[in-house]
RNA sequence: CGGACAGUAGCGCAGGGGCUAGCGCACUUGGUUCGGGACCAAGGGGUCGGCGGUUCAAAUCCGCCUUGUCCGACCA
């Protein structure tokens, strides 16, 4: 391509932006914002982006993907059969057509899929089966930011796999498990695999692969020693309790001691030793229906511990959860600052940390101004149902082998589930086995964020001068910058380049060397070939990879067969480095 | 969904009731320069986010709408 035709071109000021990448991505004229999470891929980009796709293709259709292409907008109807389109709030766009049927603009497609599959699936002959495809989605976040990491229209590759059991539902995740980590490291994004809640997906276990980076919007808890790693929203810690015996509660005066700091400083107590209340309001949605419910949600926990969202919320088995306002406290009989579940009455369910329900003696709220009780004990003055629901933190204790706990953000970039037959029994995806019975198709769900990995390696990628993508993911593999005034020699290189093949970039503008130079590093094509005056008469050409602004001189003449050979050892410090991993 | 800030040339910004709306970058033309974001000169480009109001007069003040950005969504 000749940069002098290029549709879009390089920014001279650095924007502003929440992250280096996204910054990079919008000066060197890879992408461009449209609206609030959405963007146009430039030509740079759109390159970009189908390096990768096509490395998600090659490792896709390895483990015996077949490619698809399902629709973006589908009749509401297959969203009504599973209830998604009750459960999902406005995340999901909506529409009505011309006659006024609903709509939908998928944000994910097991629907779509399992609508299409109960219909090709009679035996079990037919199984297993494996699809995938590239495709855009739309999901309505509430907060789109930081460039490409989070947006609302974007391309994603689902796959989606059918199985007769869970044996073969187990071998094709094993598999994703595997191809995932292949195509990550193809493209040069170091990742990590944690276990995850499977959210709105649903299904048992589930995977998520994390680049660990500040700019990430989850937080991972990991263990060093043993190699413990989960997403915080499940990650799991050991507690610690003392075995003490049961005493008589007391009521204590206790005025001006709203939260569990106050009091701990007031009665000179450990926060340990404190019951804490929080109080969320849930909301409940029928699968068939639609109908919505609300109940308050009690949620008791140590008071040195913090509740974890998605734990509560996966406890109460609730659709959302939100922070209560005060009159919904009240109207169930507890009083805000003075909270606890003894007394509670009315629309409310009390979730009971095991912290709390395996402590003796705590001090929780008397549920009236001014005043809490001692010794409080489980379900000898309250009651409730008891799970964990307490967030891990950095320096907590590890499940497995007791070492310390350590945090990280991270960005997830892909995930894997295992759906089972949750979509299949309620869309009537069934199969018939060899003793003729209707079995449920078991099934799997697996996701890669094509854009966001382009915007994670555009984070891990580059300096103040620009970006510097690995070749695999790369616009070009060269970048030809000739400072000559004639254009005979830059433009037969570049044609010898071509028909050798080599996907080049050609700076034929009429620019000085000093734009040519800065644009080259903001792009950071990783070869870059400087045809110059004084290197041209003594017959040389310089080579410069990007990676490490290493600068080689090659002899004029045989300067293709010198760049082949560049690409060549490229590519190969990027296939030597292919992580293979497997599930144990 | 709540809060704060912003919308003026392609990009980044200034101007805050008054006469022709400016600056830097980018762009056009001519000339000089020519291996690390050159210089001189002359130009082109604006429904001042939209609608309504106040006023002799609105980019400027007021109201509504809209779009964008950041923070929050939270421990009682």
């Amino acid at each position: 391509m000749r940069m002098s035709k290029m549709f879009s071109k390089t920014l001279r000021e650095t924007p502003q932006t929440d992250s280096k990448g996204y910054g990079l991505l919008v000066k060197a004229g890879f992408i461009k914002q449209m609206g609030a999470g959405i963007f146009s891929l430039l030509p740079l980009g759109f390159r970009a982006t189908k390096k990768i796709e096509a490395i998600i293709r090659e490792e896709m259709e390895n483990i015996g993907a077949e490619e698809i292409l399902m629709p973006l907008v589908n009749p509401a109807d297959i969203w009504k059969e599973t209830g998604r389109y009750y459960s999902i709030d406005k995340e999901l766009g909506r529409f009505e057509d011309r006659v006024g049927r609903d709509m939908v603009l998928a944000m994910t497609h097991e629907e779509a899929v399992t609508d299409i599959a109960k219909d090709e699936i009679d035996s079990y002959k037919r199984l297993p089966l494996l699809v995938f495809q590239i495709q855009t989605k739309w999901r309505d976040d509430p907060r789109p930011r930081a460039g490409l990491i989070r947006v609302r229209e974007f391309t994603m590759k689902d796959s989606y796999s059918f199985d007769k059991d869970m044996a073969g539902l187990e071998k094709v995740y094993n598999d994703h498990y595997k191809a995932y980590f292949r195509i990550f490291s193809r493209t040069g994004l170091p990742v990590i695999a944690v276990g995850a809640d499977s959210g709105m997906m649903g299904g048992k276990v589930s995977h998520e692969y994390m680049y660990l980076n500040p700019i990430g919007e989850d937080t991972i808890i990991y263990c060093d020693k043993c190699g413990y790693t989960a997403n915080r929203q499940v990650a799991k810690f050991k507690k610690e309790y003392k075995k003490e015996e049961m005493l008589p509660i007391e009521k204590i005066v206790t005025p001006e001691t709203k939260t569990i700091e106050d009091l701990s400083e007031l009665l000179n107590l450990p926060k340990s030793k404190m019951a804490k209340a929080v109080f969320m309001v849930g909301t409940f949605i029928d699968d068939k229906s639609g109908d919505e419910k609300t109940k308050l949600i009690v949620a008791i926990i140590r008071g040195d511990l913090e509740v974890e969202e998605s734990k509560l919320s996966n406890a109460a088995k609730a659709n959302s959860i939100r922070p209560a306002q005060d009159e919904e406290i009240l109207e169930c009989g507890m009083v805000p600052g003075y909270a606890s579940p003894i007394g509670a009455k009315g629309n409310c369910m009390v979730i009971v940390d095991d912290s709390v329900a395996y402590s003796a003696n705590l001090v929780a709220g008397a549920n009236e101004v001014g005043y809490h009780y001692k010794n409080t004990n489980f379900k000898r003055d309250y009651d409730g149902e008891v799970f964990d629901i307490a967030s891990a933190r950095e320096g907590f204790i590890c499940p497995e082998c007791s070492s310390p706990l350590i945090s990280s953000k991270g960005v997830e970039v892909g995930n894997i589930f295992q759906l089972g037959t949750r979509y299949s029994e309620k869309m009537n995806c069934y199969y018939q086995d060899e003793s003729g019975r209707q079995i449920p198709v078991v099934m799997g769900s697996y996701g890669i964020g094509v854009g966001r990995l382009l915007a994670c390696l555009a984070e891990e990628y580059g300096d103040d001068k620009g970006l510097k993508l690995p070749i695999t993911v790369s616009p070009y593999e060269v970048h030809l910058v000739s400072l000559l005034k004639e254009t005979e020699l830059a433009d037969k290189i570049y044609d010898e380049l071509k028909r050798a093949g080599v996907e080049v970039l050609y700076d034929d503008r009429k620019e000085s060397a000093g734009v040519k130079f800065a644009d080259a590093d903001l792009i950071g094509i990783p070869i870059r070939i400087t045809l110059g005056n004084k290197s041209v008469k003594e017959k040389k050409a310089e080579v410069k990879l990007r990676a490490n602004d290493e600068v080689i001189s090659y002899e004029l003449d045989h300067i293709v067969e010198s760049v082949l050979d560049e690409i060549r050892k490229e590519k190969k410090r990027i296939e030597d480095n292919i992580v293979e991993k497997t599930l144990d």
